[in-house]
DNA sequence: CGCGTTGTGTACCAGTTGGTGAGTTAGCCC
DNA sequence: GGGCTAACTCACCAACTGGTACACAACGCG
Protein backbone atom coordinates (compact mmCIF):
# COMPACT_ATOMS: atom_id res chain seq x y z
CA UNK A 1 0.00 0.00 0.00
CA UNK A 2 3.13 2.18 0.26
CA UNK A 3 5.40 3.58 -2.28
CA UNK A 4 7.70 1.04 -1.63
CA UNK A 5 9.98 0.06 -4.99
CA UNK A 6 8.99 -3.72 -4.02
CA UNK A 7 5.16 -4.46 -2.41
CA UNK A 8 4.08 -7.76 -3.45
CA UNK A 9 6.42 -10.95 -3.46
CA UNK A 10 9.15 -9.12 -1.59
CA UNK A 11 10.31 -11.42 0.74
CA UNK A 12 13.43 -12.67 -0.83
CA UNK A 13 16.67 -11.89 -0.03
CA UNK A 14 16.42 -10.58 3.23
CA UNK A 15 19.00 -12.39 5.63
CA UNK A 16 18.16 -10.22 8.78
CA UNK A 17 14.50 -11.07 8.65
CA UNK A 18 14.86 -14.76 7.71
CA UNK A 19 17.01 -14.75 11.25
CA UNK A 20 14.88 -13.08 12.96
CA UNK A 21 12.09 -15.39 11.74
CA UNK A 22 13.63 -18.67 12.75
CA UNK A 23 14.74 -17.69 15.85
CA UNK A 24 11.19 -15.98 16.78
CA UNK A 25 9.81 -19.55 15.76
CA UNK A 26 12.19 -21.29 17.71
CA UNK A 27 11.85 -19.42 20.68
CA UNK A 28 8.20 -20.16 20.47
CA UNK A 29 8.57 -23.76 20.41
CA UNK A 30 11.56 -24.44 22.80
CA UNK A 31 9.36 -22.70 25.38
CA UNK A 32 6.58 -24.45 24.31
CA UNK A 33 7.98 -28.08 24.09
CA UNK A 34 11.18 -27.75 25.75
CA UNK A 35 14.71 -28.47 24.31
CA UNK A 36 14.24 -32.78 23.27
CA UNK A 37 10.69 -32.19 22.82
CA UNK A 38 10.84 -29.33 19.69
CA UNK A 39 11.49 -30.67 16.46
CA UNK A 40 13.31 -29.01 13.90
CA UNK A 41 11.30 -29.91 11.20
CA UNK A 42 8.00 -28.47 12.94
CA UNK A 43 10.26 -25.14 13.63
CA UNK A 44 11.23 -25.17 10.03
CA UNK A 45 7.44 -25.49 8.95
CA UNK A 46 5.93 -22.56 11.36
CA UNK A 47 8.54 -20.86 9.18
CA UNK A 48 8.33 -18.74 6.35
CA UNK A 49 11.51 -20.15 5.16
CA UNK A 50 12.78 -23.71 5.06
CA UNK A 51 14.72 -26.24 7.30
CA UNK A 52 17.89 -25.86 4.97
CA UNK A 53 18.28 -21.85 6.73
CA UNK A 54 18.06 -22.67 10.20
CA UNK A 55 21.11 -24.84 9.49
CA UNK A 56 23.05 -22.00 6.99
CA UNK A 57 22.14 -19.67 9.67
CA UNK A 58 22.66 -21.01 13.10
CA UNK A 59 24.63 -24.57 12.50
CA UNK A 60 22.26 -26.81 14.48
CA UNK A 61 19.64 -27.76 16.88
CA UNK A 62 21.75 -26.66 19.99
CA UNK A 63 23.14 -23.73 18.83
CA UNK A 64 19.61 -22.72 17.72
CA UNK A 65 18.74 -23.31 21.13
CA UNK A 66 21.97 -21.02 22.53
CA UNK A 67 20.81 -18.40 20.45
CA UNK A 68 17.36 -18.63 21.56
CA UNK A 69 18.73 -18.18 24.93
CA UNK A 70 20.93 -15.80 24.00
CA UNK A 71 18.46 -13.37 22.94
CA UNK A 72 15.76 -13.85 25.65
CA UNK A 73 17.99 -13.04 28.25
CA UNK A 74 19.40 -10.04 26.86
CA UNK A 75 15.44 -8.85 26.18
CA UNK A 76 15.01 -9.26 29.84
CA UNK A 77 18.07 -7.72 30.20
CA UNK A 78 17.18 -4.73 28.43
CA UNK A 79 13.94 -3.99 30.73
CA UNK A 80 15.99 -4.29 34.02
CA UNK A 81 18.03 -1.86 33.23
CA UNK A 82 15.28 0.84 33.05
CA UNK A 83 14.43 0.06 36.71
CA UNK A 84 14.97 3.55 38.34
CA UNK A 85 13.35 3.62 42.01
CA UNK A 86 16.53 5.17 43.75
CA UNK A 87 14.91 8.18 44.42
CA UNK A 88 12.24 6.92 47.36
CA UNK A 89 13.14 6.06 50.53
CA UNK A 90 14.49 2.58 51.52
CA UNK A 91 11.45 0.72 52.31
CA UNK A 92 9.52 2.34 49.64
CA UNK A 93 12.30 1.85 46.96
CA UNK A 94 12.47 -2.26 47.96
CA UNK A 95 8.39 -2.42 47.59
CA UNK A 96 8.46 -0.48 43.99
CA UNK A 97 11.32 -2.95 42.99
CA UNK A 98 9.75 -5.96 44.12
CA UNK A 99 6.60 -4.86 42.46
CA UNK A 100 8.16 -4.36 39.26
CA UNK A 101 9.81 -7.62 39.21
CA UNK A 102 6.62 -9.25 40.05
CA UNK A 103 5.29 -7.30 36.91
CA UNK A 104 7.73 -8.33 34.92
CA UNK A 105 7.91 -11.65 35.61
CA UNK A 106 4.18 -12.17 34.88
CA UNK A 107 4.58 -10.07 31.63
CA UNK A 108 7.48 -12.85 30.25
CA UNK A 109 5.95 -16.26 31.02
CA UNK A 110 8.30 -17.56 28.12
CA UNK A 111 10.77 -16.58 29.31
CA UNK A 112 10.45 -18.28 32.34
CA UNK A 113 9.62 -21.36 31.30
CA UNK A 114 13.00 -21.28 28.99
CA UNK A 115 14.66 -20.93 31.97
CA UNK A 116 12.91 -23.63 33.56
CA UNK A 117 14.28 -26.21 30.78
CA UNK A 118 17.54 -24.69 31.07
CA UNK A 119 17.37 -25.57 34.67
CA UNK A 120 16.27 -29.48 33.88
CA UNK A 121 19.40 -29.52 31.49
CA UNK A 122 21.33 -27.58 34.53
CA UNK A 123 22.37 -24.93 32.86
CA UNK A 124 24.82 -26.54 30.56
CA UNK A 125 23.75 -24.33 27.51
CA UNK A 126 24.39 -20.96 29.26
CA UNK A 127 27.41 -22.38 30.81
CA UNK A 128 28.76 -23.32 27.53
CA UNK A 129 27.39 -19.60 25.69
CA UNK A 130 30.30 -17.09 26.02
CA UNK A 131 27.61 -14.00 26.08
CA UNK A 132 25.31 -15.55 29.15
CA UNK A 133 28.18 -16.93 31.50
CA UNK A 134 28.10 -15.03 34.45
CA UNK A 135 26.20 -11.87 33.14
CA UNK A 136 25.12 -10.33 36.18
CA UNK A 137 21.80 -8.82 36.56
CA UNK A 138 21.47 -5.12 36.87
CA UNK A 139 18.41 -5.51 39.11
CA UNK A 140 20.84 -6.73 41.38
CA UNK A 141 22.63 -3.40 41.29
CA UNK A 142 19.75 -1.42 41.93
CA UNK A 143 18.87 -3.88 45.10
CA UNK A 144 22.54 -3.27 46.28
CA UNK A 145 22.33 0.09 46.58
CA UNK A 146 18.94 0.25 48.24
CA UNK A 147 20.12 -1.86 50.69
CA UNK A 148 22.80 0.10 51.29
CA UNK A 149 20.88 3.03 51.77
CA UNK A 150 18.65 1.20 54.19
CA UNK A 151 21.58 -0.47 56.43
CA UNK A 152 22.65 3.32 56.68
CA UNK A 153 19.39 4.30 57.86
CA UNK A 154 19.24 1.92 60.29
CA UNK A 155 15.62 0.53 58.87
CA UNK A 156 17.23 -2.63 57.06
CA UNK A 157 18.31 -5.94 59.07
CA UNK A 158 21.97 -7.00 58.23
CA UNK A 159 22.50 -10.37 58.10
CA UNK A 160 21.69 -10.84 54.37
CA UNK A 161 22.96 -9.37 51.36
CA UNK A 162 21.49 -8.22 48.02
CA UNK A 163 21.80 -11.74 46.60
CA UNK A 164 19.65 -13.18 49.42
CA UNK A 165 16.96 -10.58 48.92
CA UNK A 166 17.22 -10.84 44.96
CA UNK A 167 16.75 -14.86 45.95
CA UNK A 168 13.60 -14.39 48.13
CA UNK A 169 11.69 -12.19 45.37
CA UNK A 170 12.68 -14.52 42.24
CA UNK A 171 11.90 -17.17 44.22
CA UNK A 172 8.02 -16.00 44.52
CA UNK A 173 7.87 -14.36 41.35
CA UNK A 174 9.03 -17.69 39.21
CA UNK A 175 6.96 -19.87 41.56
CA UNK A 176 3.79 -18.18 40.73
CA UNK A 177 4.94 -18.52 36.98
CA UNK A 178 6.56 -21.54 36.92
CA UNK A 179 4.72 -24.00 39.57
CA UNK A 180 1.14 -22.63 38.30
CA UNK A 181 0.13 -26.05 36.89
CA UNK A 182 0.95 -28.33 39.39
CA UNK A 183 0.12 -25.44 42.08
CA UNK A 184 -3.35 -25.36 40.45
CA UNK A 185 -4.23 -29.05 39.77
CA UNK A 186 -3.09 -29.81 43.31
CA UNK A 187 -4.61 -27.16 44.91
CA UNK A 188 -6.84 -25.49 43.05
CA UNK A 189 -6.01 -22.11 43.11
CA UNK A 190 -4.56 -20.42 39.77
CA UNK A 191 -1.70 -18.48 40.75
CA UNK A 192 -2.03 -16.36 37.75
CA UNK A 193 -5.66 -15.54 38.23
CA UNK A 194 -6.59 -11.76 37.50
CA UNK A 195 -8.26 -11.65 40.90
CA UNK A 196 -5.28 -12.52 42.68
CA UNK A 197 -3.41 -10.22 41.24
CA UNK A 198 -3.41 -7.78 43.55
CA UNK A 199 -3.23 -9.85 46.50
CA UNK A 200 -0.53 -11.82 45.30
CA UNK A 201 1.57 -8.49 44.29
CA UNK A 202 0.78 -6.73 47.72
CA UNK A 203 1.44 -9.74 49.50
CA UNK A 204 5.28 -10.14 48.10
CA UNK A 205 5.60 -6.90 49.26
CA UNK A 206 4.39 -7.23 52.47
CA UNK A 207 6.42 -10.23 52.52
CA UNK A 208 10.21 -8.68 51.81
CA UNK A 209 9.29 -5.47 53.81
CA UNK A 210 8.46 -7.49 56.57
CA UNK A 211 11.17 -9.44 56.52
CA UNK A 212 13.99 -6.65 56.11
CA UNK A 213 12.62 -4.06 58.30
CA UNK A 214 11.64 -6.78 61.29
CA UNK A 215 13.42 -6.53 65.12
CA UNK B 1 24.64 -67.77 51.27
CA UNK B 2 21.59 -68.93 52.93
CA UNK B 3 19.31 -71.94 53.21
CA UNK B 4 16.96 -70.92 50.96
CA UNK B 5 16.11 -73.13 48.48
CA UNK B 6 16.80 -70.82 45.27
CA UNK B 7 19.74 -68.85 45.78
CA UNK B 8 22.01 -68.10 42.12
CA UNK B 9 19.77 -67.59 39.19
CA UNK B 10 17.01 -66.81 41.32
CA UNK B 11 15.97 -63.49 39.67
CA UNK B 12 13.20 -64.96 37.48
CA UNK B 13 9.54 -64.54 37.59
CA UNK B 14 9.44 -61.86 39.80
CA UNK B 15 6.39 -59.73 38.37
CA UNK B 16 6.30 -57.24 41.43
CA UNK B 17 10.27 -56.79 41.30
CA UNK B 18 10.52 -56.86 37.47
CA UNK B 19 8.11 -53.68 37.86
CA UNK B 20 9.62 -51.87 40.66
CA UNK B 21 13.08 -51.87 39.04
CA UNK B 22 11.57 -50.97 35.42
CA UNK B 23 9.88 -48.24 37.42
CA UNK B 24 12.74 -46.40 39.84
CA UNK B 25 14.98 -46.58 36.29
CA UNK B 26 12.18 -44.60 34.56
CA UNK B 27 11.95 -42.19 37.44
CA UNK B 28 15.66 -41.22 37.14
CA UNK B 29 15.73 -41.18 33.76
CA UNK B 30 12.46 -39.13 33.30
CA UNK B 31 14.03 -36.51 36.59
CA UNK B 32 17.43 -36.49 34.23
CA UNK B 33 16.28 -36.01 31.02
CA UNK B 34 12.48 -34.80 30.85
CA UNK B 35 9.67 -36.53 29.33
CA UNK B 36 10.28 -36.18 25.88
CA UNK B 37 14.11 -36.64 26.42
CA UNK B 38 14.21 -39.85 28.08
CA UNK B 39 14.47 -42.84 26.19
CA UNK B 40 12.31 -45.78 26.26
CA UNK B 41 15.30 -48.10 24.93
CA UNK B 42 17.74 -46.62 27.01
CA UNK B 43 15.17 -46.83 30.31
CA UNK B 44 15.13 -50.64 29.10
CA UNK B 45 19.08 -51.15 28.65
CA UNK B 46 19.40 -50.00 32.06
CA UNK B 47 16.94 -52.13 33.67
CA UNK B 48 17.42 -56.30 34.49
CA UNK B 49 14.56 -56.74 31.80
CA UNK B 50 13.52 -55.74 28.51
CA UNK B 51 11.80 -52.90 26.48
CA UNK B 52 9.03 -55.23 25.60
CA UNK B 53 8.55 -55.71 29.77
CA UNK B 54 7.92 -51.65 29.81
CA UNK B 55 4.81 -52.34 27.63
CA UNK B 56 3.95 -55.39 29.25
CA UNK B 57 3.35 -53.61 32.19
CA UNK B 58 2.70 -49.82 31.49
CA UNK B 59 1.71 -49.63 27.88
CA UNK B 60 3.55 -47.04 27.08
CA UNK B 61 5.83 -44.29 27.21
CA UNK B 62 3.45 -41.80 28.78
CA UNK B 63 1.77 -43.98 30.84
CA UNK B 64 5.01 -45.00 32.50
CA UNK B 65 5.55 -41.35 33.13
CA UNK B 66 2.24 -41.31 34.74
CA UNK B 67 3.09 -44.34 36.97
CA UNK B 68 6.16 -42.39 37.96
CA UNK B 69 4.79 -39.27 38.88
CA UNK B 70 2.33 -40.99 40.84
CA UNK B 71 4.73 -43.38 42.24
CA UNK B 72 7.00 -40.34 43.38
CA UNK B 73 3.60 -37.85 44.63
CA UNK B 74 2.32 -40.67 46.74
CA UNK B 75 5.85 -41.06 48.29
CA UNK B 76 6.49 -37.25 49.21
CA UNK B 77 2.88 -37.33 50.75
CA UNK B 78 3.47 -40.37 53.04
CA UNK B 79 6.31 -37.87 54.29
CA UNK B 80 4.51 -35.17 54.98
CA UNK B 81 2.07 -37.30 56.68
CA UNK B 82 4.48 -37.59 59.72
CA UNK B 83 4.65 -33.95 60.63
CA UNK B 84 3.84 -33.22 64.03
CA UNK B 85 4.46 -29.90 64.97
CA UNK B 86 0.94 -28.76 66.76
CA UNK B 87 2.46 -29.25 70.37
CA UNK B 88 4.78 -25.77 69.83
CA UNK B 89 3.30 -22.22 69.98
CA UNK B 90 2.09 -20.63 66.84
CA UNK B 91 5.36 -19.03 65.87
CA UNK B 92 7.65 -21.85 66.77
CA UNK B 93 5.37 -24.41 64.97
CA UNK B 94 5.22 -22.40 61.57
CA UNK B 95 9.48 -21.66 62.07
CA UNK B 96 9.36 -25.75 62.75
CA UNK B 97 7.53 -26.41 59.73
CA UNK B 98 9.07 -24.04 57.28
CA UNK B 99 12.51 -25.92 58.35
CA UNK B 100 10.65 -29.35 57.72
CA UNK B 101 9.66 -28.28 54.19
CA UNK B 102 13.32 -27.26 53.87
CA UNK B 103 14.61 -30.19 54.77
CA UNK B 104 12.59 -32.35 52.99
CA UNK B 105 13.12 -30.13 49.39
CA UNK B 106 16.56 -30.52 49.83
CA UNK B 107 16.58 -34.34 50.30
CA UNK B 108 14.20 -35.14 47.35
CA UNK B 109 15.78 -33.41 43.90
CA UNK B 110 14.47 -35.98 41.49
CA UNK B 111 11.29 -34.86 43.02
CA UNK B 112 11.50 -31.28 42.51
CA UNK B 113 12.41 -32.27 38.83
CA UNK B 114 9.70 -33.84 38.28
CA UNK B 115 7.67 -31.07 38.93
CA UNK B 116 9.58 -29.09 36.96
CA UNK B 117 9.26 -31.43 33.84
CA UNK B 118 5.76 -31.39 34.83
CA UNK B 119 4.80 -27.77 34.51
CA UNK B 120 6.92 -27.80 31.39
CA UNK B 121 3.93 -29.74 30.32
CA UNK B 122 1.47 -27.74 31.77
CA UNK B 123 0.51 -30.84 33.97
CA UNK B 124 -1.12 -32.74 31.60
CA UNK B 125 -0.49 -35.67 32.93
CA UNK B 126 -1.41 -34.71 36.55
CA UNK B 127 -5.08 -33.48 35.35
CA UNK B 128 -5.49 -36.61 33.28
CA UNK B 129 -4.13 -38.94 36.09
CA UNK B 130 -7.47 -40.19 38.74
CA UNK B 131 -5.23 -40.56 41.35
CA UNK B 132 -2.91 -37.13 41.59
CA UNK B 133 -5.55 -34.21 40.15
CA UNK B 134 -6.94 -32.48 42.76
CA UNK B 135 -5.63 -35.01 45.94
CA UNK B 136 -4.74 -32.23 48.42
CA UNK B 137 -1.54 -31.85 50.64
CA UNK B 138 -1.16 -33.08 54.30
CA UNK B 139 1.42 -30.03 55.11
CA UNK B 140 -1.57 -27.63 54.20
CA UNK B 141 -3.71 -29.23 56.83
CA UNK B 142 -1.02 -28.72 59.21
CA UNK B 143 -0.34 -25.38 58.45
CA UNK B 144 -4.15 -24.40 58.68
CA UNK B 145 -4.16 -25.89 62.15
CA UNK B 146 -1.48 -23.75 63.08
CA UNK B 147 -2.90 -20.79 61.06
CA UNK B 148 -5.41 -20.76 63.66
CA UNK B 149 -3.98 -20.72 66.94
CA UNK B 150 -1.87 -18.00 65.87
CA UNK B 151 -5.07 -15.97 64.75
CA UNK B 152 -6.85 -16.94 67.98
CA UNK B 153 -3.95 -15.94 70.12
CA UNK B 154 -3.69 -12.08 67.88
CA UNK B 155 -0.10 -13.11 66.71
CA UNK B 156 -0.85 -13.94 63.08
CA UNK B 157 -1.72 -11.38 60.37
CA UNK B 158 -5.37 -11.53 59.14
CA UNK B 159 -5.15 -11.18 55.31
CA UNK B 160 -3.57 -14.65 54.39
CA UNK B 161 -4.55 -17.86 54.14
CA UNK B 162 -3.29 -21.20 54.85
CA UNK B 163 -2.41 -21.65 50.80
CA UNK B 164 -0.84 -17.96 51.01
CA UNK B 165 1.62 -19.14 53.65
CA UNK B 166 2.39 -22.80 51.44
CA UNK B 167 2.81 -20.79 48.61
CA UNK B 168 5.18 -18.64 50.01
CA UNK B 169 7.52 -21.49 51.83
CA UNK B 170 7.03 -24.02 48.99
CA UNK B 171 8.53 -20.93 46.51
CA UNK B 172 11.44 -20.66 48.49
CA UNK B 173 11.70 -24.17 49.16
CA UNK B 174 11.51 -25.37 45.20
CA UNK B 175 13.31 -21.98 44.03
CA UNK B 176 16.54 -23.25 46.23
CA UNK B 177 16.74 -26.62 43.94
CA UNK B 178 14.95 -25.79 40.83
CA UNK B 179 16.63 -22.67 39.60
CA UNK B 180 20.00 -24.15 41.46
CA UNK B 181 21.57 -24.13 37.82
CA UNK B 182 20.57 -20.78 35.93
CA UNK B 183 21.06 -19.36 39.23
CA UNK B 184 24.69 -20.27 39.68
CA UNK B 185 25.77 -19.91 36.57
CA UNK B 186 24.69 -16.22 36.61
CA UNK B 187 25.36 -15.04 40.22
CA UNK B 188 27.81 -17.38 40.94
CA UNK B 189 26.36 -18.82 43.94
CA UNK B 190 25.42 -22.54 44.37
CA UNK B 191 22.22 -22.33 46.69
CA UNK B 192 22.85 -25.84 47.83
CA UNK B 193 25.94 -25.20 48.72
CA UNK B 194 26.50 -27.19 52.25
CA UNK B 195 27.88 -24.04 53.81
CA UNK B 196 25.55 -21.71 52.80
CA UNK B 197 22.95 -24.44 54.39
CA UNK B 198 22.24 -23.33 58.21
CA UNK B 199 22.16 -19.75 56.53
CA UNK B 200 19.44 -20.16 54.14
CA UNK B 201 17.35 -22.76 57.01
CA UNK B 202 17.32 -19.53 59.34
CA UNK B 203 16.65 -17.08 56.23
CA UNK B 204 13.31 -19.07 55.17
CA UNK B 205 12.28 -19.43 58.83
CA UNK B 206 12.94 -15.26 59.87
CA UNK B 207 11.36 -14.70 56.54
CA UNK B 208 8.03 -16.22 56.78
CA UNK B 209 7.56 -15.60 60.90
CA UNK B 210 8.46 -11.63 60.29
CA UNK B 211 5.89 -11.47 57.60
CA UNK B 212 3.18 -13.31 59.34
CA UNK B 213 3.89 -11.51 62.75
CA UNK B 214 4.67 -8.26 61.19
CA UNK B 215 2.50 -5.02 62.33
C1' DC C 1 27.22 -7.45 -18.35
C1' DG C 2 29.95 -10.96 -16.37
C1' DC C 3 31.02 -13.04 -12.00
C1' DG C 4 31.78 -14.31 -7.35
C1' DT C 5 29.18 -14.25 -3.05
C1' DT C 6 25.25 -14.91 -0.39
C1' DG C 7 20.83 -16.68 0.33
C1' DT C 8 17.33 -20.28 -0.81
C1' DG C 9 14.69 -24.61 -2.16
C1' DT C 10 14.56 -29.69 -3.26
C1' DA C 11 15.56 -34.05 -2.41
C1' DC C 12 17.44 -37.13 0.29
C1' DC C 13 19.69 -40.03 4.12
C1' DA C 14 21.33 -42.90 8.00
C1' DG C 15 20.27 -43.58 12.63
C1' DT C 16 16.98 -43.64 16.11
C1' DT C 17 12.38 -43.73 18.13
C1' DG C 18 8.32 -45.63 20.26
C1' DG C 19 5.90 -49.55 19.56
C1' DT C 20 4.49 -54.62 18.30
C1' DG C 21 3.61 -59.77 16.56
C1' DA C 22 4.33 -63.98 17.80
C1' DG C 23 6.28 -67.42 19.99
C1' DT C 24 8.40 -69.55 24.64
C1' DT C 25 9.02 -70.84 29.43
C1' DA C 26 8.20 -71.03 34.44
C1' DG C 27 5.23 -72.06 37.98
C1' DC C 28 0.85 -73.01 40.01
C1' DC C 29 -3.54 -75.82 40.30
C1' DC C 30 -5.99 -79.92 39.95
C1' DG D 1 1.92 -85.04 35.23
C1' DG D 2 -0.96 -82.45 32.25
C1' DG D 3 -2.64 -78.08 31.27
C1' DC D 4 -3.35 -73.19 31.78
C1' DT D 5 -1.85 -68.59 32.28
C1' DA D 6 1.21 -64.97 33.74
C1' DA D 7 5.77 -63.59 32.84
C1' DC D 8 9.12 -63.27 29.61
C1' DT D 9 12.28 -63.27 24.99
C1' DC D 10 13.38 -62.07 20.35
C1' DA D 11 13.07 -60.22 16.07
C1' DC D 12 11.16 -56.71 13.64
C1' DC D 13 9.10 -52.17 11.82
C1' DA D 14 7.12 -47.78 10.14
C1' DA D 15 7.66 -43.17 11.14
C1' DC D 16 10.31 -39.72 12.34
C1' DT D 17 14.76 -37.28 13.62
C1' DG D 18 18.51 -34.10 12.99
C1' DG D 19 21.34 -33.22 9.42
C1' DT D 20 23.30 -32.66 4.49
C1' DA D 21 24.58 -32.61 -0.90
C1' DC D 22 23.68 -29.96 -4.42
C1' DA D 23 21.67 -27.09 -7.76
C1' DC D 24 20.49 -22.55 -8.49
C1' DA D 25 18.78 -17.81 -8.14
C1' DA D 26 19.32 -13.11 -6.51
C1' DC D 27 22.34 -9.49 -5.43
C1' DG D 28 26.47 -6.30 -5.31
C1' DC D 29 30.33 -4.80 -7.82
C1' DG D 30 33.58 -3.65 -11.24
Amino acid sequence: MTAQPSEAVERIRDAERTRADILAVATREFADQGYAGARINLIADKTSTTKRMIYYYFGGKEQLYVAVLEQAYSFIRGLEQQLDVEHLDPVEAIRELAALTFDHHESHPDFIRLVSIENIHRAEHIARSTILSGLANPALDVLGTILARGWAAGVFREDVDALDVHQVISAYCVFRTANRHTFGAIFARDLLDPSLREHQRQMLGDLVVAWLTAR
